[in-house]
RNA sequence: GAGUCGUUAGCUCAGGCGGUAGAGCACCGGACUUUUAAUCCGGGUGUCCUGGGUUCGAAUCCCAGACGACUCACCA
């Protein structure tokens, strides 16, 4: 049958519900569940084949499938944490009941039951109803029972229904949000102050990525969804706000692909009087509470098994270009010789590029990739690093690290700049480089400077890309498969 | 943005070297008081992604397009 009369179908029997039984299936507002179906399993595993508990239980959920006999049904009933046989039962349910049960109740509806748990002589754990109701119907079929929703496309589009039909995929957000509570409770440990900063506003800085732009009408404004948080929350650890993060979501206008959603959520953390050091080891602490909160530090990604046990290697980027690309920059005094040394590699090269830049494409390009186990690299030029603290011993580069899980970045931190005439030129730079067409440059923020003018203790500032963190414990291989609601183009109308 | 592959019933999928489409589940009707992918009897429900071309005839071949997945490029 097309889905149109099904759909009919189940229209025209919801009518006959409700005028031949006077029974409205929308209107029941509540039910009150003594137990979850996880509960009942655990509390009477110890029931025997053909033993009956005493006690009543309440409990509610969906029909995913029935089982109907004559004078006796089975069928399974999920919660949103597990599911369980129920039996219906013409003697202890009573005609009128049966028979309702019998003619009305369909796959996909809600039920809340009352009964006791026994074990089946099949031997399986089984909640024998005695009364029941029905709480809301479903008009539309539910996806194959056996091999559940498998569509992609479907799957993302309406995620409801792939995550009614699959609840592995249910595990997975419910990790995602037990990885979330770990973290925040870390963080509340540590005296972090969570906040909130702007999504709108009329600069998109902190990171150098293509921003969103929108329009305020009744200011007549420009303005952009922001791609980083960090130039607000810096500007928090001026006014004295000592330990801040957020958790929130980004939006960047770029590429779509399996690491890359246009909106994607992450975690940045600010702590006066800490260095990138400290950074370190809290983006460490950070990785393993995720990591504990969902089953452990020896995580398999993809058939890789990668261990989360702390402390992390550590490298510096020239040290990885030297290890895997065979470049030694501690040789390259000019970027003549870097840019020779790149084209060899084949990095494709203009002629202005400086030793420092052809430096982090050679890490991007070589290095990255063999970066499985977490790692963090260390060192950055400054040249890409426009918010970062120089490195006394060696001014062209940064306190800064990045931490590498498979070959992806998903930290990155560094002792924050707080010089605000440094910061001054370095904005100069990007704007430098943005006027010579570089869109993802960073724009100059005036304000950022007056706030560095204020004052910026020493900080230590520590960005995590929790999409990426939470497929590497959930073993998924796509970041829509780790977002609820992953961007998609309009279907065809 | 480029390449490769995919799109057939509500779902999972077969099939079709060009002759008007099938299975299982779901669904509809019936039987059945311990089933669990229940079983048994009866029922086949479709814009074969869309548009165009070739052809006596296109779901199949050709072209264009839509959407998706993967790989690559940009990026976190």
């Amino acid at each position: 049958m097309p889905e149109e009369e099904i759909l009919a179908a189940r229209k025209e029997k919801l009518r006959r519900l409700r005028e031949e039984e006077g029974y409205d299936p929308y209107r029941p507002e509540r039910f009150e569940r003594s137990a979850h179906l996880a509960e009942i399993k655990r509390r009477f595993d110890s029931l025997t084949v053909d033993q009956h508990g005493t006690e009543k239980l309440t409990t509610a959920g969906r029909v995913m499938a029935l089982r109907k006999h004559g004078k006796a049904s089975f069928i399974t009933l999920e919660d949103e944490g597990d599911r369980m046989q129920l039996y219906f039962q013409f003697d202890a349910l009573g005609e009128e009941a049966y028979t309702f049960f019998k003619k009305w109740v369909d796959v996909g509806d809600f039920l809340g039951v009352e009964g006791h748990p026994f074990r089946t002589s099949r031997g399986e754990l089984s909640v024998q109803v005695e009364s029941f109701s029905l709480l809301s119907k479903a008009l539309r079929p539910m996806p194959e029972k056996w091999h559940g929703l498998k569509d992609v496309e479907v799957r993302y589009r309406q995620r409801y229904v792939d995550l009614l039909a699959n609840r592995g995929v249910r595990d997975t957000f419910r990790k995602r949000a037990t990885i979330m509570a770990a973290i925040r409770a870390l963080m509340t440990r540590t005296g972090s102050l969570e906040v909130d900063t702007p999504i709108l506003s009329h600069l998109a800085g902190g990171a150098n990525a293509r921003p969103f732009v929108t329009f305020h009408n009744a200011l007549g404004l420009q303005m952009y969804m922001r791609i980083a948080t960090e130039l607000y929350l810096k500007r928090l650890i001026v006014g004295m706000m000592g330990r801040v993060y957020e958790i929130g979501k980004n939006f960047r206008n770029e590429g779509v692909d399996t690491m890359h959603n246009p909106e994607f959520t992450a975690m940045e953390v600010y702590w006066a009087y800490a260095d990138y050091e400290d950074m370190m080891t809290l983006c460490e602490n950070i990785v393993v509470a995720a990591a504990d909160s969902v089953g452990g530090r020896t995580v398999t990604y993809q058939g890789k098994e990668i261990s989360l046990h702390p402390p992390f290697r550590r490298a510096t980027m020239k040290e990885l270009v030297k290890e895997h690309a065979g470049v030694d920059f501690d040789a390259i005094t000019t970027d003549e010789e870097a840019r020779r040394a790149a084209r060899a590699k084949g990095i494709p090269v203009e002629g202005h590029e400086s030793r420092f830049l052809l430096l982090a494409k050679l890490f991007e390009e070589y290095g990255e990739k063999h970066l499985i186990q977490p790692t963090f690299v260390l060192q950055h030029p400054v040249e890409i690093s426009p918010l970062a603290k120089r490195n006394p011993e060696a001014p062209d580069y940064t306190n800064r690290f990045e931490l590498f899980i498979n070959g992806s970045e998903v930290a990155n931190a560094f002792s924050e700049l707080n010089d605000p005439l440094d910061q001054e030129e370095r904005f100069r730079d990007q704007q430098r480089k943005k006027d010579a067409g570089d869109e993802e440059s960073h724009p100059f923020d005036e304000d950022f400077v007056t706030a560095l003018e204020y004052g910026l203790p020493p900080t230590g500032g520590l960005g995590v890309g929790i999409d990426r963190l939470v497929m590497f414990l959930t073993d998924s291989r796509s970041i829509r498969d780790v977002i609820l609601f992953p961007a998609m183009r309009p279907r065809e109308a």
